[in-house]
DNA sequence: TATTGTTATACTCTATAACTATA
DNA sequence: TATAGTTATAGAGTATAACAATA
């Protein structure tokens, strides 16, 4: 009977940590003028591009309305581009424009200094066996790689 | 230039793992009738009861109004009990009931099984080295211990 | 006049559902 | 008639600020 075991499990500290992580993350990325939801955009359209918005807010999670609100902003700062789909016209394929390519390259940064930052009372070693084993909870919880509910905003 | 720094990196998967465990937690506590945030007042009250109801709320960092109505629905339910504070008749000290103290501890069989299940992919020792780990980065990040936004609700 | 607790109001965020245009 | 995208509306959750009682 550990009395640790109400308050500092590792389920509470995870839930912390990844509290203060996302909260962090939000921080750093709001510098680039972006929320999380939106720098994961970027991020899908950098890796995977063209395909209908429809699409991307099924793999994102998000109801349709909302993905085009979401769209819109990004599209009048001149960092995504809608062009009418081919065969059809009632869909768009989203693009990133140039702006929106380097954008995201800042992005990039920005994350490497955010997963360095929050990583730093742990060496090298110790990074890589964190990671093995967070990987093997993802993994057995179902976790989709890439998707998680707090990129929201 | 790894790749997968981007996207699977610890601090990504920390966000992730992290937002997992407090839904399921939430999802748990709900077979109580409780939100995560009701479960966290029912522990401080059992560990530090009596003070007044503007201490717990600065505890929790939630604004007075709103933790009203959290003492509300507690003490409809007969769980918590407000007493007029002894010397300063303004404020209240609050209380469990003998209800409250008996679903504390059905609150505590429930973190258990929580923590189990999100472990299950570890064992005993790699959860004994993914504690401390946590432990040192939470301190490291200045995380007070008991205490994570994302026990809201 | 300051402080504890309370109530009222306004604001943000989100989803549901109605609408339009193409098919 | 069905589907992609859009717009309008309503709901939940939250915080800010006004209020009442006691000090």
């Amino acid at each position: 009977m550990e009395h640790r075991s109400q308050m500092g499990g590792n389920a509470f500290l995870l839930a912390q940590i990844g509290a203060h992580a996302a909260a962090a993350f939000r921080e750093r990325v709001a510098t680039l003028d972006l929320t999380p939801a939106q720098a994961g955009l970027l991020r899908m359209l950098a890796a995977d591009p063209g395909l209908s918005q429809q699409a991307y807010a099924r793999r994102l999670g998000t109801p349709p309305s909302r993905f085009v609100t979401m769209v819109d902003t990004l599209e009048e700062r001149g960092l995504v581009e809608r062009r009418r789909g081919e065969p059809d016209r009632r869909s768009y394929a989203l693009h990133l424009t140039e702006a929106g390519t380097q954008l995201f390259r800042r992005v990039g940064a920005v994350g490497r200094a955010h997963e360095d930052d929050l990583c730093a009372a742990l060496d090298d070693d110790e990074r890589k066996a964190l990671h093995e084993m967070l990987s093997r909870i993802a993994a057995q919880q179902m976790l989709t790689p890439g998707v998680h509910p707090g990129y929201r905003g």
